[in-house]
RNA sequence: GCCUGAGUGGCGAAAUUGGUAGACGCACAGGACUUAAAAUCCUGCGGGAGUCAAAUCCCAUGCCGGUUCAAGUCCGGCCUUAGGCACCA
């Protein structure tokens, strides 16, 4: 209908030429708006991008109109495997590759009208910025937080890679099929596990979402219990973690971890070698996530030969392999106690295992497990002088006495692990670590940083897992900053994760070429007022990230312990056949084709009205024209423009104003957009139209379609730039309604509904209620219980 | 398996957090305008009973039960579905 590729187009050069929406480091006000930036990958934006860009785009615009100073910037987070394989399979620089890529992203976030501060942007790639990555990983080893260790990895032989466990899902490679072996590998690590309580504690200090929160905290999964030394019978013992020491007198046979040290010292003494070599093999090839689910636990095999003593009786009992226990969660051992875990139950029922009952309960069919027991004052039995207490006096009675013999100590166990940094890539920030024979590692000098990736066009994978990095002679090979004699670089590269994990920083000061930020430019943005992102990223990115920020804090490299307030995230769009837009399908849509042919206003205002921004919502062309439409009515409604000024209906400008306000900052964009609909079908309904009335519409849909509203501010001369004004304010006394519509119930039913004054009192609705007609005809014969009113609302009677 | 969400008309969804279920939009149907179509405008639109038309009544928010004058909303138990589970990011 209208011209929105020009009129667009016009709008959009008009911000860039004004710099509309750069943001300085001063002022009143700042207010910082964050969304997560994107890979770009080759398939360009995707509307799921559109969608939360445009979301916190509605919010910095109105931000800025209501006199904050906005900070709302884009880069990209560019390093990664997809960059990486498209490069080899094309024989070209994967820094190439993404330069593309990012002028593709660019052009196209430019197209749809994001008022991002562009002169911020950058990508973790460039050599400026990972440079500070680097910096930071320094920082991370000079404070004992980086570390080497041997960990376990899936390698696929035949695509001679290491493979996510997602990738290697059932135990075959997804490229190309083979067995998934796992294999040892020494890697860098970063001691975040150090950090748990910490993490912990500092989602107090954060604004989160609460199933963010809960997240988190399931992530981290702390667990209070007991640590309890166990004797071999022949000398040696091992430790194991329990949450329910009550059992204790109920073990009837101890499982250690294939994977873990204790079975390695036992085995000279191991009768079955063979079969429990074997069970270790079988057990290498298996997730972990295979490996503890429930109907798969009861796998295992005895440990013959070799006995454990219960340290509170002194009983010997059996030990068993079981893969569900994990080498390296707890201390890799457990006390099994079948009559109250039904694991442990089902364990002792395959492999023909005494049960010995400790809490009365009944056991007959399955165990008497701790969600059946705790808190309700149950008791202890066969527990010698526990038998008789309650399960909560056992529990601490059990502890305090091991504790004074000296075998047992209350522990907090955490599931986080330390985070494995290395990978065998070639495209990620160069670890910047040198090995040299004598003095050891030691880090490249400030002065020598970045690393940079080097400039080839050759990285196949190695043979020997090694990162393609380690085939080039010219990386590897240097000298050692100690001593000065022939050193080797590390070539390993850092995960993805890494540039993500402090990118909100830099773009507080994203040209500094002497820190990462300044403290100056980062105490005066303060912290993330609000971070949106997928739920996808709600657990790992962001505990990457506050575990980042809390290091530095620590070593005093920036003001705040936590640097995000709030954080969000939003559904995904789906294609129009409710599932997971993908290639393969057939069912993407390309934002390009729908800024092309409805314009960019169109497909922001869709993708703001399409559902509940938390949540998933399939794509719809024809509801997209639906909005279309609504933006024609919105252009024509300006052919009845009359010369008044004031409101017609001020009830309706001043709920609209409200509305739109409360619902912009709190995701509620869907009902934002319904009730500005709401309130162009009352203009409509009007004669005419007064200026002011048009003005306060156009302006409540800027952030929403801030091309054509700017648009026909201008082509009605009705005032300055929208993006250069200041928000409406309504007055709440104003927006109350003269009349309501009473609803009357009888025992709970709608029997009558009349319109009446705003200013009805309770005992007047009472009197009407009782009036209405179809409401006598419940009501006689009946005795009245009693009468309930809510104000401007309804009258619910109660009859016998 | 574990953790976190979600389930409401033909469809996308609203519901002031315990107070009229279905706002707003799409699709559809009928009408107006048009030589015609598109666009636009008007009217209707959960299911059933009832009526010339109404009034009015019954049923209905995944399933089963509970609390309450009142439940989409709170409680208990199920079912289905999406996301996360540490080298995809």
């Amino acid at each position: 209908m209208y011209n929105h590729k020009k009129i667009e187009k016009k709008w959009q050069e008009y911000w860039a030429e004004h710099k509309t929406f750069k943001a300085e480091n001063n002022g009143a006000n700042p207010y910082y708006i964050l969304v997560e930036f994107p890979y770009p990958s080759g398939a360009g934006l995707h509307v799921g991008h559109v969608r939360s860009y445009t979301a916190q785009d509605a919010l910095a615009r109105m931000k800025r109109m209501q006199g904050y100073n906005v900070l709302y910037p884009m880069g990209y987070d560019a390093f990664g495997a997809p960059a990486e394989e498209y490069a080899i399979k094309t024989h070209q620089h994967p820094k190439n590759v993404v330069k593309q890529n990012i002028e593709v992203f660019g052009n196209q976030m430019k197209s749809i009208g994001f008022s991002f501060d562009w002169d911020r942007a950058f990508s973790t790639t460039d050599p400026e910025y990972y440079k500070w990555t680097q910096w930071q990983f320094i920082k991370f080893f000079e404070h004992d937080m980086a570390y080497k260790a041997v960990t376990k990895v899936n390698w696929c032989p035949n695509c001679k890679m290491v493979l996510s466990n997602e990738d290697a899902a059932g135990g075959t490679c997804e490229r190309c099929g083979a067995t998934v072996e796992q294999r040892e590998k020494s890697q860098w690590m970063l001691r975040m596990s150090d950090y748990s309580e910490d993490l912990l504690k500092g989602l107090d200090d954060t604004n989160f979402a609460e199933k963010v929160k809960l997240g988190q905290i399931n992530w981290i999964g702390k667990s209070t219990g007991v640590e309890m030394d166990v004797d071999i019978v022949g000398g040696g013992k091992f430790s194991i973690f329990t949450t329910c020491i009550e059992t204790v007198y109920g073990i009837t046979f101890f499982v250690i971890a294939p994977d873990g040290k204790l079975i390695r010292e036992l085995m000279p003494r191991v009768e079955n070698k063979e079969e429990v070599e074997a069970y270790i093999k079988e057990t290498s090839l298996k997730s972990a996530m295979d490996r503890t689910e429930l109907n798969k636990g009861k796998s295992g095999v005895e440990v013959k030969g070799v006995k454990a003593i219960n340290p509170i009786n002194g009983k010997e009992v059996p030990i068993f392999l079981g893969d569900f226990v994990l080498g390296d969660y707890g201390t890799g051992a457990v006390m099994a106690v079948p009559a109250h875990d039904q694991r442990d139950y089902e364990y002792a029922k395959e492999h023909n295992l005494d049960i010995v009952q400790v809490i009365e309960g009944d056991i007959s069919t399955c165990a008497f497990e701790k969600h059946d027991y705790l808190g309700k004052g149950i008791k202890l039995m066969n527990s010698e002088e526990f038998t008789g207490m309650t399960v909560e006096e056992a529990k601490e009675a059990i502890t305090d006495m091991l504790e004074k013999k000296g075998i047992a100590r209350r522990v907090n166990n955490y599931k986080m692990r330390d985070w494995v940094f290395g990978r065998q890539r070639f495209w990620g920030e160069p670890i910047p670590m040198i090995n040299c024979p004598k003095c050891g590692w030691v880090p490249v000098p400030e002065k020598d940083l970045p690393v940079l990736l080097p400039d080839v066009t050759e990285y196949e994978p190695t043979d020997t897992g090694e990162s393609p990095l380690a085939k080039i002679d010219e990386f590897v090979n240097c000298k050692c900053p100690k001593c000065g004699g022939d050193a080797k670089r590390e070539t390993d590269t850092m995960p993805q994760w890494a540039g993500s994990s402090w990118y909100f920083l830099r773009f507080m000061d994203p040209h500094n070429t002497k820190e990462f930020a300044s403290m100056d430019a980062m105490k005066y943005w303060n912290k993330v007022d609000w971070y949106n992102g997928g739920m996808e990223h709600t657990a790992r990115h962001l505990l990457y990230a506050r575990f980042w920020v809390q290091f530095l804090y620590n070593i005093g490299l920036v003001p705040n312990k936590e640097m995000i307030w709030t954080r969000v995230s939003h559904g995904m769009i789906l294609g129009s056949d409710n599932q997971k837009m993908s290639k393969s399908k057939g069912n993407v849509i390309n934002p390009d084709d729908i800024v092309n042919e409805y314009g960019a206003d169109t497909l922001r205002l869709y993708e703001m009205f399409m559902g509940d921004y938390q949540m998933d919502a399939p794509w719809n062309t024809d509801s997209l024209k639906g909005c279309e439409r609504f933006i024609n009515r919105v252009i024509k409604l300006g052919e009845k423009l009359n010369d008044k000024s004031g409101y017609t209906n001020e009830s309706l400008v001043h709920k609209t104003i409200k509305k739109v306000t409360e619902d912009t900052q709190t995701l509620k964009y869907n009902t934002a957009v319904s009730s500005m609909m709401i309130m162009l079908n009352e203009l409509e309904k009007q004669d005419s139209v007064t200026k002011d009335e048009y003005r306060i519409l156009l302006t409540l849909l800027n952030p929403y379609i801030p091309h054509i509203t700017e648009e026909l501010n201008e082509q009605y001369n009705l005032g300055k730039a929208i993006c250069e004004s200041t928000w409406p304010e309504y007055d709440d006394s104003k927006t109350a309604d003269e009349s309501f519509e009473m609803v009357v119930q009888v025992n709970g039913k709608v029997r009558g509904k009349i319109t009446v004054s705003s200013n009805t009192t309770e005992d007047e609705m009472k009197k009407l209620a009782m009036d209405i007609e179809n409401v006598k005809t419940y009501v006689e014969g009946h005795e009245i219980v009693k009468v309930i009113t809510i104000p401007k609302k309804l009258v619910s009677i109660v009859i016998k």
